[in-house]
DNA sequence: GCCCAGGAGCATA
DNA sequence: TATGCTCATGGG
């Protein structure tokens, strides 16, 4: 299954997603209450706000984004998301306030060395740090970086998740057949080879893989007969 | 009560 | 390289 046609397929039904949201622009015009702004791509960061980013990339790590949207909540009034502050920050103290992200020993551990990380290189995050050093850091998988590297630094990197994972094995029908299940390096390399390199298109399609899993290709009881992929999907063709 | 959510680290084989 | 286990809250 070509990965443009799905990704203008589900940008026709959903429309644009306005991500990465965030919560300090919420009063903006064009932006919604919980810091979406669909159609806004390239507007530059200030530190704190790709820090904002880069916090919810890994307290989303997981778990449901309102769970992380109360915690970033409760960040942006104590700190603005200010690394200096991460770093300061006594464990417990931290842990309690992103307490409603779950995981949240881990998740303050992986804050302060993320924000570690960042302080250490000062200056130079105004340019993007390389994939390689992110997933040095502790706490930073593959989907992390790539996320902070899309929509922190506007870099042309595709995300893949879980969401695209279960997808994209559903419209090949894989798993249950010959062929294997997709890895997060070979779906990611598909992407890059079959959608043009452009950000604003890798900005769209994960979080409209993200919403198609939520809306109709959900773990179980998915919505096939309403589903916008259904005339091309595998899965459909198998179970019908 | 169970299952899932915008994963990652670690032990084991 | 590939599973299996652990981490944990909150909504359906």
């Amino acid at each position: 299954m070509n990965s443009y046609n799905v990704y203008r397929n589900l940008l026709s039904a959903y429309g644009p997603q306005g991500w990465w949201p965030l919560l300090q622009r919420n009063s903006w015009p064009g932006y919604s209450q919980e810091g979406y702004h669909p159609g806004v791509y390239s507007l530059g960061l200030t530190p704190n706000e790709r820090f904002e980013i880069i916090t919810g990339a890994i307290l989303t790590q997981n778990t449901s984004w309102a769970n992380v949207r109360s915690s970033l909540t409760t960040l942006l009034m104590n700190c603005s998301f200010g690394p200096e502050y991460l770093r300061s920050a006594g464990h417990t103290e931290l842990a309690a306030l992103i307490r409603s992200s779950g995981y949240y020993n881990q998740k303050a551990k992986k804050l302060k060395t993320t924000a570690e990380f960042f302080l250490q290189r000062g200056a130079a995050n105004d340019t993007p740090p390389s994939r390689k050093e992110l997933l040095a850091i502790w706490g930073i998988g593959p989907e992390t970086a790539d996320s902070i590297l899309l929509y922190a630094y506007h870099a042309p990197v595709c995300v893949v998740d879980a969401y695209s994972m279960r997808i994209f094995n559903r419209l090949e029908y894989r798993g249950s057949a010959e062929e294997g299940l997709w890895t997060y390096m070979g779906l990611q390399g598909k992407f890059h080879d079959e959608l043009p390199a452009d950000v604003e298109v890798f900005n769209e399609f994960h979080a409209l893989l993200v919403e198609h899993g939520k809306r109709y290709c959900t773990s179980r009881n998915q919505k096939c007969s309403k589903c916008p992929l259904n005339s091309e999907c595998r899965f459909v063709e198998q179970n019908s």
